[in-house]
Formats: structure tokens, C-alpha cells, sequence
RNA sequence: GUGGGUGUAGCCCAGCGGUCUAAGGCGUCAGGUUGUGGCCCUGAAGAUCGAGGGUUCAAAUCCCUCCACCCACCCCA
């Protein structure tokens, strides 16, 4: 870092104006999208006690292993950068009793999330992600209703051609069982896994599903699918989760190799990408955690989750020419000619904006010229014209920029007068 | 963390050892007579050629290191 000029640090990135209108889109089917199912928003601090984030991600997960921001506060707490939503509001549930509200508790969030990993197109080291969690009930057909509530974001954003994916990995009760299966399968295939697997084997043998490795591919397409060996209730789950989804007339696919990278998930897992795209490019994922509230602390809470990440939408919408409207600008520019006439926008500014009437004022000592080329490059709907003449008479010229014409209107009665026209 | 590619004004990009005191387009600013935009015309500003070091009589052009971005992997959003 010889140079001198300062650039944002690796992985961020500033989001500039002219990008605004694509978050500002994003946020409205947030908002939208939450009011309609009941989601209410919670924020929660960009960084908590790291171990909440170790307890609850799993000790061998990669977010866990090497891409968490950590470090201690003068008071010596290691504090890390949240890596992910979920964790922290689930202590948030815990901490101010929502177990005592009317269950399950349905909240969302918009949240920067910090990962230290090697960027990419559509990924960042510091990136958004709304989110939604529904705690406190173990009913498939909450499942459902999140699966359908992420399916109704991405349309309602006018996003196509996405593909959801679902598995069920199982309860505490029968993922032993399936697990050992696992193991036993792969102790059978012939020496040719990949270092990774040979960890995870030991380690963590569900995510051996996860192995994308060319040689490991045949093993791991070939293994026992995990919902086969789930115990009744989960198998029931399951299937009633399936049926309502048939009912939402969504589309989904059964993918036995579909793991996600956390441990706290049980039960129904699933992904939303592009039908196209290969590598980085799921834009959501979620699963139920039945036991995560336990395991922090919380009296036992069955939930289900969902998050998605707001740079890779943005992504997507541009992919798929989805046309974004424009932010609204000011509808009038006041131009003015001289020291006198510059008093006199002031007021007139001051006074349109009380009227509610998006109001811009030239400044500097510029041309008459200069100043309509600006009028029409911010877009504005009228310029008003003061000058000398103005002045004098107490009077404005109020110019059309749709085309030539242009009126004399009374300084006092201007706001009135845009008022009836902007209508 | 691994492998590969790229890096020239705010943006897009030409140039790939001497003719580069770096070209063009977009954008910005100013003008095209006296107070009128969008089109057009003219002009100006704007580049230590990502940074640092090296090779050479000579480097934007070759080499090394670093930084950043992109692609693939890992993994995810």
C-alpha cells in the first residue's frame, strides 16, 4: 500500500448515487414483502461476542474457521463483525424474553454482514442481507410461509427464471442414524477422496455432500439420500412441508446434496439461484434451527430462517433488464441573474419547499446559459427565471422545460401556481 | 487460502521499447454577441500511463515486488 490515495479497503465497496435507485427498489419489496406476511424489522449491533457466532455456526464451519472479522475491545472482549444474521437475533429473542410474546415471533432484518473471504463479482467482504426469522413454532406450514414469502420477494422484484432447491438433513434424533450411513457408505468407496472430504469424513461428514471436487462428484452423487432416513416425524414434516408447497403452486427440486454451510440447521434446508449460473451465484438460502435458541441459552424454540443477499439480487436485476424506477429529483430549478436577484430566489426557494415543491437554486455567477443547461440535465419540470426585469416588477418568469413556453407569474402567487401545475 | 487474467484522465478505451511534450469518445466547464436548455459547432480543464523498484542510451510499452479488480477453485449471500 505505497500508493499515497486512499481506496475503500479490499471487498467494500461504496454504493453511489447512481446505484441508489436499485437499493431504493430493493428496500421498497422489503418493505412491501414483510408487511404482507407480518415480518417486523429488527436491527441488532454490527458486531456481538464472538463466541455467540462460534456456538451457533459450528466449530468446523468455514465461516467459523477463516472468515470472521474478530477482535478485542480495549476491555480485552473478542468482539467479531456479524458473519451472518441469524445468531444475533436469536440473542436478541433470548435477551428481551420474546419466548413471552405470542408465538412464533416473526422478525426481519437488513443487516451488513461481514465475511473475510476472496472477493468476487457479487461477493464482498462487507454485503447486505435482508432476512427474515420465524421462532418459536415447529409447524411445516411456517416453512412453507417463509418459502413462499422469500418466492414472493424475488417476484415481486420481477426476478425470473430462479430455481429453489430443498432437502431435509434431519432432527437431532435421526441425523445420527443418517450420518452413520454416511460414514459407512463412504468408508467403502475406494481411496479416492479429496483432502477436504477426508476431514470432513472425521469431522463433519454431512457437508461431504457439499464437496465440490471433480473427483469427488460420483461419490457424493451416488450417496444415500438423507431424506430417506429421516425418523417418522421429520419424514411427516417433510412431506406436509412438500404438499403445501405443491399447494403455493411453488416449484422446487429435491437436491439429497444440498447441506448449507452451518451446523444449527435441522430439518428443511433450502437454496434459491439462478437457473443459469454456475459457480457464486445462490441469491438465498435458509433452514430451520430447531435447536439453536437451547443451545444459546433460550428456553427450546423450534425456528425457520431465510437470507438473501442484496448485492447479488441488485446483480440479477441487472441481469435480467429489470427496469428500476427513478428516483424522484426536484421538479424546479430558480435561475437568477445579479446580487438582487439572488435574494430573491432565496426567498422564493425557501417558499416553494414549504410548499412541498422540490425546489433547486443555481449557484455561482453563471450565464443564463449555464444555468438552463443545468435545469436540464437534473430533469426539472419548470425553471424560474428572476433577473433584472423581475425584480423590478415583482414577478418571475416561469419557463416550461417540456418545451418553449414560458409565463409571467407574480412572485407572490408562484407557489400556488406550480402547485396547480405539478399536480 | 490456491491458480489464471487485467490495471492508461470521473467513465469507456487507442497506443505495447524511441516519432507519447499519451490519441479518441462520453461526461464536466466555458463560448457560439445584448437574459433562455435539450441537437449542433468551437474551445478549455482533466493522466505522476495502479504503486514501488529494476533492465536499457531510451519504458505506458520488458522484468520483479506490492495493491486493487475480474475469472476459476474453496465457500457462500
Amino acid at each position: 500500500m505505497e500508493n499515497n490515495l486512499y481506496q475503500a479497503a479490499r471487498g467494500t465497496t461504496d454504493i453511489l448515487p447512481a446505484e441508489q435507485p436499485y437499493w431504493r427498489y430493493v428496500e421498497k419489496a422489503i418493505a412491501e414483502v414483510t408487511g404482507l406476511y407480518g415480518y417486523q424489522r429488527i436491527d441488532t449491533p454490527v458486531f456481538e461476542d464472538t463466541s455467540l457466532f462460534r456456538r451457533s455456526a459450528g466449530e468446523y464451519t468455514d465461516i467459523v474457521q477463516k472468515e470472521m472479522y474478530t477482535f478485542d475491545d480495549r476491555g480485552g472482549n473478542s468482539l467479531t463483525l456479524k458473519p451472518e444474521g441469524t445468531p444475533a437475533v436469536c440473542r436478541a429473542f433470548i435477551q428481551h424474553g420474546m419466548q413471552n410474546l405470542p408465538q412464533p415471533v416473526k422478525l426481519h432484518y437488513v443487516s451488513p454482514i461481514f465475511r473475510y473471504d476472496r472477493p468476487q463479482a457479487g461477493r464482498y467482504r462487507q454485503h447486505y442481507q435482508f432476512g427474515v426469522e420465524a421462532i418459536g413454532e415447529a409447524d411445516p406450514a411456517l416453512d412453507a410461509e417463509v418459502i413462499d414469502l422469500a418466492w414472493r420477494f424475488y417476484r415481486t422484484l420481477g426476478l425470473t427464471r430462479l430455481a429453489l432447491q430443498l432437502n431435509s438433513i434431519g432432527c437431532k434424533k435421526c441425523r445420527p442414524g443418517y450420518l452413520a450411513v454416511l460414514k459407512d457408505y463412504y468408508a467403502r468407496q475406494p481411496g479416492t477422496l479429496c483432502d477436504d472430504c477426508k476431514i470432513r469424513l472425521e469431522k463433519n461428514p454431512l457437508r461431504l455432500l457439499d464437496c465440490k471436487q471433480a473427483t469427488c462428484q460420483p461419490v457424493a452423487d451416488a450417496t444415500p439420500e438423507s431424506f430417506k432416513y429421516l425418523c417418522p416425524e421429520c419424514a411427516e414434516h417433510f412431506q406436509k412441508l412438500q404438499k403445501y408447497l405443491g399447494r403455493l403452486e411453488i416449484p422446487f427440486k429435491l437436491n439429497h446434496r444440498l447441506v448449507r454451510g452451518l451446523d444449527y440447521y435441522t430439518r428443511t434446508v433450502f437454496e434459491v439461484q439462478p437457473e443459469l449460473e454456475g459457480g457464486q451465484s445462490t441469491i438465498g438460502g435458509g433452514g430451520r434451527y430447531d435447536d439453536l435458541i437451547e443451545e444459546l441459552g433460550g428456553k427450546p424454540a423450534p425456528a425457520i430462517g431465510f437470507a438473501t443477499g442484496i448485492e447479488r439480487i441488485i446483480l440479477n436485476i441487472k441481469e435480467q433488464n429489470i427496469s428500476i424506477p427513478a428516483l424522484p429529483g426536484p421538479q424546479v430549478l430558480i435561475a437568477c441573474l445579479g446580487e438582487e436577484a439572488r435574494e430573491t430566489a432565496i426567498n422564493l426557494a425557501a417558499q416553494l419547499r414549504k410548499a412541498g415543491i422540490g425546489t433547486a437554486m443555481t449557484t455561482g455567477d453563471r450565464s443564463l446559459k449555464a444555468q438552463l443547461r443545468q435545469a436540464n440535465s437534473l430533469g426539472v419540470r419548470y425553471t424560474v427565471i428572476i433577473g433584472g426585469d423581475e425584480v423590478k416588477t415583482a414577478t418571475v418568469t416561469l419557463k416550461d422545460m417540456s418545451g418553449a413556453r414560458q409565463e409571467t407569474v407574480s412572485a407572490a402567487d408562484l407557489a400556488g401556481r406550480l402547485n396547480r401545475l405539478l399536480k
